[in-house]
DNA sequence: GGTGTGTATACTGTATCCAGTATCCAAAAC
DNA sequence: GTTTTGGATACTGGATACAGTATACACACC
């Protein structure tokens, strides 16, 4: 007799709220004109505000979120000058990963990179958040192969304060098909062994990103 | 007229109680064994349990507390492998910390890190948490003068994951006065502003550290 | 003595309640 | 018409109340 367990890692309500709520930004439901506001939620959702609560200010810990002056809390509205430390901060994570995955140079590893970009690249997608996703996801995985649960805990918080505005693919989506080359030549870099080359390509990729996007913004 | 404004920025009783958790985990007062629960503490600070829950919750999410399973909270009692997960992920920000400085090669910077250095150094410590907090401004100091709030955190946030072990000083405190010149030497490589040799020179110091520490445990 | 079962206890998560404070609006005063 | 000001309103933080669940302990049974 083998049962399995059943109890499935106690749920706070708490964290659910915290998904929708992400879901929610993420897919433009909520606007950066919408002020969240506890009682409203919480009738909504017909729970109460204590857990409604705990979801918001974990979510303005994180930067997702900020209080408004007139109560609730609306979308953080980042600051040019943020978004380059954005992208430096992002460099840091991401950067550091290709080196130790340069350092390790693993078959397997590599050519599951490639699967990945190819699968992400070839969506049919034409939203915002579509594109926006498989970046993300493509992006994600090169951390992710590293095995170091802080490298990707501070990759996706990285990733989720640019969320309200696509951050980090607002630009790449224009030219998406475009830079199946780019992120394959990732790839190629982290394959010579060599760490510090590995290393400046994901700077430069990322440092080209952070320009265009600021061309894109004026 | 110039009236200051009086309001001191709205302030949490969870903020408040979050900070003396934080500083009696860092001194010791709360140790591995001790068990922290919700009512006994709200009772002891005279508080409802409602704020302490929240700080709480928050240094769980911080990875400094764990849940209990008998209830309550104890200290996140860290692996073997999360601790080479913690120091390559220092090695991320520290090191892009130190690439920029680099680039930036700024003498007034330059002599300001070698001022900290000179003077955490020169604290007659004898305490562990001395030493751990003298170590800890020494290389905060490298990663504040980026001036990159995310890089900054990230760096906060590595470092209390550590904060119940002085994981990062268990060591260097030993020789602590020997290491003046190898702090120093950090400033040494920014200052030649060869990007790549200022990144390696941190990682290695870094990793040092990490072998130190590993064959003090093992 | 060891093993299983029922019951008390401890502690949490969620709901509700209360009091304070900031914002907004509209009427009064100039 | 503009400014001041009193008061209603909206919303939050914190306290309290309630109910469910897991742990621990003691007693019964083998």
């Amino acid at each position: 007799m083998a049962l399995k367990s059943i109890k499935s890692e106690r749920r706070r309500l708490a964290d659910e709220v915290y998904e929708q709520l992400m879901s929610a930004i993420l897919s433009g439901e909520i606007g950066p004109d919408d002020r969240l506001v506890q009682e409203k939620l919480a009738a909504e959702m017909e729970i109460s505000r204590t857990p409604v609560r705990e979801a918001l200010m974990r979510l303005e810990q994180e930067g997702v979120l900020t209080t408004s002056p007139r109560g609730g809390f609306v979308l953080y509205r980042i600051s040019e000058g943020e978004i380059r430390e954005l992208y430096q901060a992002r460099a840091a994570v991401e950067s550091q990963a290709a080196r130790i995955l340069a350092s390790q140079n693993d078959g397997f590893k590599n050519s599951e990179l490639r699967a990945t970009i190819e699968r992400e690249e070839n969506i049919s997608a034409t939203s915002v958040e579509a594109y926006f996703n498989a970046n993300r996801i493509i992006h994600r995985r090169f951390v992710e192969l590293v095995e170091n649960r802080y490298l990707l805990e501070m990759f996706d918080n990285i990733w989720n304060r640019g969320i309200a505005f696509q951050l980090f693919a607002a630009i790449e989506k224009i030219d998406l098909s475009n830079s199946l080359g780019d992120h394959m030549a990732l790839v190629d870099a982290i394959e010579t062994g060599d760490k510090t080359a590995a290393l400046d390509v994901f700077i430069e990729h990322i440092q080209n990103g952070f320009d265009l996007q600021m061309s894109a913004l004026g």
